[in-house]
Parts: structure tokens; sequence; C-alpha cells
DNA sequence: AGTATGACTCATT
DNA sequence: AAATGAGCCATAC
């Protein structure tokens, strides 16, 4: 797969609310975190920083953040759990509904969370630009 | 329009 | 080794 062509940076100017893809989404970088997280095996995770520096560097891992919390909302159904910091820590996990949520479909696939960190973290660690 | 905030990271103290 | 500050850039107020 390896499209995602890096996106020009766009930057300030560009509209989108919170690209929601109602079909006329023009290809956002929020898109693009989406295809990525997408991608991300099952029982395997990845961090937003590793997303953010595939995508380029130009972009914070703070944005991946955002898009997550508007992953929520799209049809492709995005994995949100799969991305944790670079710590191995559900950071997220308090935007999940319920919370406990993120921890469960983890656990379920295979992966072991304690104390709110994916245990042997590295082992399950999927960089996109590595894999990609 | 300017300030504050965040599902982050990295460098410095 | 833990705490702090600084970059990051789009939203929210």
């Amino acid at each position: 797969m390896k499209k995602v062509p890096r996106p020009p940076k766009q930057t300030g100017t560009t509209p989108r609310s919170i690209p929601v893809n109602d079909g006329s989404a023009q290809y956002s970088f929020f898109q693009n975190v989406w295809d990525v997280v997408r991608q991300i095996p099952f029982g395997r995770v990845t961090s937003y920083g590793a997303i953010a520096r595939y995508l380029g560097t130009g972009s914070s891992a703070r944005m991946v953040g955002w898009a997550m919390n508007a992953s929520f909302n799209i049809s492709p159904k995005v994995p949100a759990h799969r991305v944790v910091n670079r710590n191995g820590m559900l950071s997220g996990k308090a935007h999940f509904t319920p919370p406990e949520l993120m921890q469960e479909l983890l656990e379920k696939e295979g992966l072991i969370v304690k104390d709110e960190t994916i245990q042997e973290f590295e082992t399950h660690f999927w960089d996109p630009a590595v894999e990609l």
C-alpha cells in the first residue's frame, strides 16, 4: 500500500473544520492519518509520533490526536484504539465511550494492558514508516 | 484577532 | 531519573 504521497502541508488557510468524510471530502491530513491507522494489523499498535513522522515531521503528533478525535464520526471505522503515545500508554482512553473500551479492545486483540500501558509495547509496535 | 488548549515528542535542566 | 520548557498546528472561546 504505501500510497500516502505526503500531503503538501495544507496549512492554515485550508478550510476544513473537522473534515467529515461526506463524499466531497478533499484529501486532508486527517484522511491520510485514517488511511494509515486502518492499515494497522490486528493485534499491533503504533504511536501518534510514528504516524506524524510518516506523513512528514512538519505535521506534529498533536494533529494526529485531533484526527483520532474526529475519527469517531467517519464512515470507515478507524481502529483508534491501536494508536497510543510513544510510551505505549493509552493516553486517549478517556475519549472513548466508555473509557474502558479502549483497553478492552486491545486485550481482545491479544495485547496485555497493565496500568493503562501496553506490555511489550515494542514487540507489538507497528511503524508505518517501516512497514509501509 | 489574540490567547489558551490539546488523544504528542524531544531536548534540556 | 524525573520535571520542565519549547516546538508543533488546528480548534475553541
